[in-house]
Order: structure tokens, then C-alpha cells, then sequence
DNA sequence: CGTCGTGTTGAGGCTATTCAAAGTATGTGG
DNA sequence: CCACATACTTTGAATAGCCTCAACACGACG
């Protein structure tokens, strides 16, 4: 009925990857309705406290997901690349607990909660897909936490940037040994709970030691196992099961 | 068919606080095949890295998950109280990115993966409850998240000390204005980041200010208003919107 | 009775912070 | 093409928060 265009064809890639669909599952994908938008480094999507009615789908760049603190603090949750839904946990909460805005240049997609509520309720594979979505964004929370909690600072960057590259690598958004990673150092200690002049001697550190290279928005690995030790980083939280009893 | 045991209770109620569920819904709920265990305090459930063919259902005590890091350092990732599915992501994750263990003594419930699966997919509010519960889950991460990387020792614990009398009031585990908390000090460390020396010197201070009453394993709360206030703690992340179009 | 787990206290040290300033792009308007 | 503004990185110095190590107190328990 309705030709899948780009943004459609990526966000059934991205849900398929996640949950196997089937024919009629995808063509339900495909008439969904999205408003594309176009970001500046550095815009606001969605406050904490608002009840968006959409969900915001990443087409391209950088975004994240933060919260402030009373202090005047900055704490970045996540970060999300192309494919992601970055308030896909929205269709569930009356006010959002933290913000979402993009780091760099990007451009999204707004997806309408009454369409993506509807397809899940009439397509239980894409519900499931949603769902398992949400299984891997609580693992990533929770590695997040040990670095936070545990991880020296150095650890905390090394293993942030082989979280960010294989996610990457996965969806084909990596180059070789190196991705673009736009973020400002502030931003880092934003997500890494450290200050950027910490994370500034620790990146000097992580370079002299050619753990990594850092040119502009571009990240270089040497080596990634040298980094994932590093970083004690162990890339096994970010992959899904397959589905038993399905299909 | 099936008459509900207290265990089956306790599971329906949970899971009707958090989807509307239909008489089909509970019905199937009460066949699920419960298999009951006792734990000693600090026992372990499950352990990173194994793949458990059953979920665990909280009946009593208290519960964690925890990470261990290769620094030897543990971090607790979630405290659990009766009523929750600690390893509800399970049912989607190859591998346990982290391990489960009983803090206090404790009695749980274990639910064959295979029997929520085909309950998950037979009937769309089941899954739509275990989905919702894992993005309240979610909220819970972030706000630890913000804890860990933006506040410090004083209000990390009494961030805690409102999250989880919260989500035990909701429950009717609070009695008033105490609750049952029976942490050790260490794993308080262990839950916010810091050292147990630490977290003995700011339990000292919050106990000065009359933030906390610690007695044994009962906490009492002078006035949630005040402590809220110390921890900057805002309780609306822990409750999820009415559900629309659905019923 | 000794042992173990837990809480408490002290002293010293390290990690990371804050404040401050200077250096380096990059862009903008005249 | 220069003057200027803005954003980000880098460096230094002083300080604070938290950690580690160590010791001791206390109750529970075999």
C-alpha cells in the first residue's frame, strides 16, 4: 500500500534486527505516519516534564537523553544513534524524567504514540521488538552504573567508547577501526559523572598510551581488545537472544 | 480452573497495578507453575553469566542484583521487594549481565521461562504489564544514574532511602513512617558508589540532622518532606500513565 | 570463650574538583 | 582580510570529597 521510504525501510531494519517480523508486520511499519525534523547541535527535542504524544526516531547524528539536578548538574543517561528510539519509553510514562536533545547536527523522525501504540497492540511481533528493545537500553543503564559506581575515570572512557563503537559497528555506522563521535569533552563528564578537565587528562592519558585517537568528531580504535580490557568492557550485554517459541 | 495460592495473588496484584488485566488474564496467571525457595541472607539466586531457564518472583525479603567488576568491586544495580520479577529481563537476554542475590532472608517464587513466554504471547496485557514494569525499571536506573554521576554521598542516600520506602508504601510494605531496609552498610557502598566508611560518616550526619532514624533493619522517615528535600527525590518517575486505547 | 560480621573512629593520601587563565579553532561581520 | 566573538581544549594551583588502612567496640552465635 504505502512504498517504504528511507526513514521507514531504517526503522524496520532496526526492529527486525531486534525481533524477527513478518511480512504483515513490516507493511504495518511502513504506513506509519512520520514528520521528519531537522536539529542544530546542541537543540532540545523533549523537556523533562513534558507528555510528548511522539516518539522521536533517530534518522541521523547524535543524540541523548539527560536529566538535571537540582546543583545546576548535568547527567547524560544515554546516547543514541541512527536507528534508535530514544523516547520509546514514552508511550509508557505520563511525564518524561529527563530530556532528550541533540549533540550534534541531526535529523529525526516523529513517529505519533496513537500509531506506534495501535501497531503494537495489533502486531505483537513489533511489541515484542519494542519491548526486547527496552531489555538492551536497561543493560546498557546498568553498565553505565558499574562504570559510575565502580570504574576509575580512565575505565569509564574506555569503556563508554566501546560501547558507542560496537553499537555502532553493529548497525554499519563504524568505518574500519574509527566512528564519529561528536561529543565535547564537557559532554563526556556529563555522561561519565566526571568534570572536563578530569576527562581532559584522562583522554591525554588514554592517547599517550595509544589506546585511542581523537581527531575532531572522529574516534579511532588501534586496538579494540587493547581498549575493551582497558576498559574491562565485554560487549555481550548489548546482544538479544534469539526468540524460542516464535517466528 | 485453578484456584490462586498467595503466591499467585501477590503476582496478579502486581502485575494489575501495572496493566489492566481482563478475568482471561488473571485466570491464566493463577496456572502459572510456582516452584517456592527459601534463601538465607547473602545467598546467591543466579550469577552473571548464566542463563536461567526461570524467572524469579520476590514473596518475601529482600533482593538484589549486583555487578561484579574486574577490580574485584561489586555494584548493586536495583534493590528488589516483594511483588518484583528481578530477572524479568531474562526472558530476552542470552547471558545475565549481572547476578541476583537474596540480602536478607528470603522466600521467592520461580516461574518457568517457557510458561511467561507462552503467556506473554497469548495474552497481549500480560506482556504489555511485564514490558511496563521494565520501563518503570528504566526510571529507576536513570535516577540512580543521576545519583551516582551528579549528587553526592549525603544525597545519594537519601535519594534511596525515598525511592524504596516509595516503592514499598505504594505496596503496603511501609508501616507509617518506617519500612523495613535490613542493609548492611557495605551494601550501601556497594548500591551508591562509595566506600562503607563513608556511607558510615553520612548515615552519622543525616542522622544528626533528623533526616533518618536507623534501627537494626527498620528505617524511619521523621518527615519525607525534608528528606525528599536532601535528596532531591521527586516520586513522579516511579508511577506510569493510565493506559489509553486499550483496556 | 573465641570468632565473625558489622558499626565506628582516626589518620593520611589520592582522585577528582573548582577556579582561573591561556591557547586553539572556527565562525561572523565589517 | 582583519577584528572580534564564541566554543572548546589545555594547563596550573589549591582544595574537597572520598578512599584506604588500621584499630577497636559490640553483639550474635557456635
Amino acid at each position: 500500500m504505502n512504498t517504504a521510504s528511507g526513514e521507514h525501510a531504517r526503522l524496520i531494519l532496526k526492529l527486525s534486527s531486534i525481533a524477527p517480523l513478518l511480512q504483515a508486520d513490516t507493511d504495518a511499519l511502513a504506513g506509519l505516519p512520520l514528520r521528519t525534523r531537522s536539529l542544530r547541535a546542541g537543540e532540545d527535542i523533549v523537556l523533562q516534564g513534558d507528555s510528548p504524544t511522539e516518539c522521536c526516531f533517530v534518522i541521523d547524528g547524535l543524540i541523548c537523553r539527560y536529566i538535571l539536578t537540582s546543583g545546576g548538574g548535568t547527567q547524560i543517561v544515554s546516547f543514541h544513534i541512527p536507528g534508535d528510539l530514544p523516547d520509546r519509553d514514552s508511550l509508557h510514562l505520563p511525564h518524561l524524567d529527563h530530556s532528550i536533545a541533540a549533540i550534534s547536527q541531526a535529523r529525526v523522525a516523529f513517529i505519533p504514540h496513537e500509531a506506534l501504540q495501535d501497531l503494537a497492540t495489533r502486531f505483537p511481533n513489533i511489541a515484542v521488538a519494542l519491548w526486547r528493545d527496552a531489555v538492551i537500553d536497561a543493560g546498557v543503564f546498568r553498565q553505565w552504573l558499574a562504570s559510575l559506581g565502580r570504574r576509575n575515570a580512565k575505565q569509564r572512557v574506555a569503556h563508554l567508547i566501546c560501547e558507542v563503537f560496537s553499537r555502532m559497528a553493529d548497525l554499519g555506522l563504524a568505518d574500519g577501526d574509527h566512528f564519529r563521535f561528536p561529543v565535547t569533552q564537557s559532554q563526556l563528564g556529563d555522561a561519565l559523572g566526571l568534570s572536563s578537565v578530569h576527562i581532559n587528562r584522562t583522554l591525554q592519558e588514554l592517547r599517550a598510551e595509544k589506546l585511542i585517537v581523537w581527531n575532531g568528531p572522529v574516534v579511532t580504535i588501534p586496538s579494540l581488545e587493547d581498549l575493551s580490557e582497558a576498559g574491562e568492557f565485554d560487549p555481550s550485554y548489548l546482544r538479544l537472544k534469539p526468540l524460542s517459541g516464535q517466528q
